[in-house]
DNA sequence: ATTAGCACTCGTAAGTAAGGAGTGCTAATT
DNA sequence: AATTAGCACTCCTTACTTACGAGTGCTAAT
């Protein structure tokens, strides 16, 4: 465990700040004139070597001004960083844009990660609160004529998945009733995870009696059900990736694209939800191409609905006490128009 | 009208073919050992010199070797290439990946637009077969339960948009009938354009015979419409600008994605619907940002449902020959598959 | 414990030199 | 009249200097 002196703190402080605002090593010199403490740069030089010996600060140089190293940006997150309060027009934009009225859980979600990657510059991306607790609330087949059949499936937090399907022959709704009876009797208000097991044992059997050829159909009815299911990650502000990468890599860059575009890789990005707010720093997040960036995760609850997650990918210099103010605020909003969203259905 | 002699259309030819292949400026000696007649290097330098009085091919700077101008492209393009036939294992790949089941106009033009741009490592858009002859062939209003209303719209091609509402009061079925045998009886059958026309002055008035306060319902109905109605671009490839940029201007590759996720702007780049396969080099297209690059259209004619548009977009310095012919071949089997797609809503 | 002074390191920018690919032109050759 | 050999010239690229400045660590004085 690092102890530092109130003298150090000051100048590893003033280290983050400098470098996070101007991107080039700090020296003494520069340091004496801005430290509210009347030192001169020999002293903030022997200060800075202790710093060095912790690990906490690096040269890019033998002879260069020193940078924070991984190990300083944690500390500095741990022990010095004030979370900023939000700033009031920023906090205007965000109560803004969230207060339009939403069709989908998915829109809101979508809308959050755009404008916080506005605000910061940075990429963003969001997970709505977790579906494993949702149920099946209904399910319709509507026939659309011209051989054509629309899937819809509601869950009780009010999301709707909806397919067409091109089946060989037209059908009518009356032919369809007994399906649609059979699975607003027996799966409506399970959990869509265990419709989702049940799927290749119990329905199939049970179904038989109203179908000679249930294949087709369970086709239908699975596709909707997983697509359900399944975890969208929404990103926003890629275009920001120019912004703050390191921009003698193109190959590097491309790769970050590629992952940003393959969601189910951001789930290990992300981790498993941990505390409120958790940053992450360098080679601490869990994959390799993000080594030289850092990651803000802040989860919001939304009561019985299960939490969802806002990431925020940026440099490592960045200036994290408003990067995690604005993550609490997002947190806060969010959540409140979720509730808010989800009380139609609840009742 | 240029007209060039064999033997400088036969060194024109290699200049581009050189370039593109290598990337650096040719020079007549090296052009003296791949040329199929037997010069010295002197002769061909005098060749180039007229080339380049005619605007043909121009150097990187007073000694350089040549590099071709848009108006060598231009001539190469028109007057010397030969497209090239369609390799087998290319075909197969287009023939494969459009031979499964879709369910989707845009499914299929998007699948088309990942495997071109996969093909030819450059980027892709394209736009399905127009919609301003679709016709309204049905309009349905499916009560969700919880607040929720799914309105669908279907049209003569089969194609489907929905969308989900949230309404104050709950409704069933019952309520909303009217109003949908209203649509029923009175629009289908219009083209879409007509019904987008009327939305806003014939209909409200008749539809207040069954509804007191039909705004609300009108939005619902406008909303999806004009969703049906708009043109969408689909974009793959995306990722492959990195491969052929200039990857000194970070500041243009992040326009270039910009301007490729605004599909409204793609329109004005596609220009209206030409001849079969048209090569635009160059400052010929009409967007600044694409002034270095060219790019190929492909207008593909699905008989009666319109036509669509499959568009490459790649370094001036491309082997058109190539890809030539690979736009041929999707013209072709793009066309052919959405006419097998169409033949289920035809009868 | 702090500070002034100084030798030393190293990145950056600018300047110089050498090498090489390529050109245009002139005069000789076919 | 067309082609070619020869040559001076251009200019890009690369590598090698040089100078400068910001910054450091260390020593000795305060």
């Amino acid at each position: 465990m690092i102890t530092l002196t109130e003298r150090q703190s000051l100048i590893l402080k003033a280290i983050v700040r400098d470098y996070t605002e101007g991107g080039n090593p700090v020296g003494s010199k520069s340091l004496v004139q801005e430290l509210p403490i009347k030192v001169s740069s020999a002293t903030i030089r022997n200060e800075m070597a202790r710093l060095e010996d912790l690990g906490l600060i690096v040269k890019t140089h033998l002879s260069s001004g020193r940078i924070p190293s991984i190990k300083g940006y944690r500390y500095y997150v741990d022990h010095i960083l004030k979370p900023e309060k939000v700033d009031g027009k920023d906090l205007k934009v965000i109560q803004h844009s969230l207060g339009g009225e939403f069709h989908k859980i998915d829109e809101i979600v979508a809308q959050s990660a755009d404008i916080l990657s506005q605000l910061t510059s940075y990429t963003t991306f969001t997970l709505r609160p977790e579906l494993k607790d949702s149920r099946l609330s209904g399910f319709r087949l509507v026939p659309l004529g011209n051989h054509q059949v629309m899937a819809i499936l509601v869950t009780n937090n009010g999301d709707v998945e909806n397919q067409t399907f091109t089946i060989p022959s037209d059908i009518t709704g009356d032919e369809l009733e007994p399906v649609v009876r059979f699975i607003d009797d027996q799966l409506v208000g399970l959990p869509l995870q265990d419709v989702l097991r049940q799927l290749t044992h119990e329905i199939p059997l049970k179904l038989a009696q109203y179908l000679q050829d249930p294949d087709g159909f369970l086709d239908i009815f699975g596709s909707v059900l997983s697509k359900a299911a399944s975890e969208r990650f929404y990103v926003g502000g890629k275009l920001n990736l120019f912004n703050y990468t390191e921009q003698q890599s193109p190959k590097e860059l491309q790769s970050l694209y590629s992952l940003l575009d393959q969601t189910d890789r951001l789930a290990n990005v992300i981790g498993p939800p941990g505390q409120q707010i958790q940053v992450r720093i360098g080679n601490e997040i869990t994959n390799d191409l993000l080594k030289n960036y850092s990651l803000i995760t802040a989860t919001y609850d939304v009561d019985q609905h299960g939490q969802g997650v806002i990431a925020l990918l940026g440099p490592t210099a960045m200036p994290y006490s408003r990067m995690i103010g604005l993550m609490g605020a997002f947190q806060r909003e969010l959540a409140r128009k979720l509730l808010d969203y989800y009380r139609y259905f609840d009742e």
